[in-house]
DNA sequence: TTGTTTTATCGTAATATTGCAATATACAAT
DNA sequence: ATTGTATATTGCAATATTACGATAAAACAA
């Protein structure tokens, strides 16, 4: 069906899957990594620096913005992206919470 | 097109992206959650416990399969599943390696 | 052997994702 | 006004994902 059931998990549940799926794609792996890379924002290299399309990367920024973990600010005549630290912040702090979940050394598995 | 262009990516760009990707579904989150609560292998109560067909929680199980964090022994008639802790412990560290890259709070963003 | 239980696989329908060409939009500079 | 530059949106084709019924395979019990 392609359809997720979403209504049968909970919110958190829902969010982990959420923010992980929007990181499940290499593109967005790097547009991350070339914005922490050059420690500033990005106008608009990103089509040269990644290897896609201009529409494919500008589809991409759309789902990272999607999750909050980067904005965009009007700059002239470019649009200026940059990773919006609270959120990264709580985004890691969702997923090392969820890693967590299985730090204890002593489980008696088969 | 549907076909991710992993070719123009870095082996670790993919192997972020793959992990993620996995982890993102909340029915594959879920399965993890409770592996973790029940602190032991699920032996098959996992279709009760999420409400999703047998078969496609099969499928989810698969899935997690490939990324190593899942393994399953055959206990009789039934299959034992339980989380990998070595596995589980490399993809934490990969997927903190990625949420550590934009820790510094000096960023110069617009 | 026959039946039961448990999990995997196959086949299929519905929907989602990926990627890009074409086009649209917005603005700056002439 | 027109041209150029930068990004977004639309539309579409190809492929992937999700979900499940039907069925198969494996292990055991009676």
């Amino acid at each position: 069906m392609g359809l997720t059931k979403s209504e049968i998990f909970s919110k958190n549940q829902n969010d982990i899957a959420q923010i992980a799926k929007v990181l499940g794609h290499p593109a967005r792996i790097a547009i991350l990594e070339h914005i922490s890379k050059v420690k500033t924002c990005i106008c608009g290299d990103l089509v040269n620096e990644i290897g896609l399309a201009q529409p494919t990367i500008s589809q991409h920024l759309k789902e990272l913005k999607s999750i909050g973990i980067l904005k965009g600010n009007i700059e002239g005549t470019s649009i200026c992206y940059c990773i919006n630290t609270e959120k990264w912040e709580e985004i890691r702090t969702i997923l090392n919470q969820f890693l967590n979940i299985f730090s204890n050394p002593n489980n008696n598995c088969c």
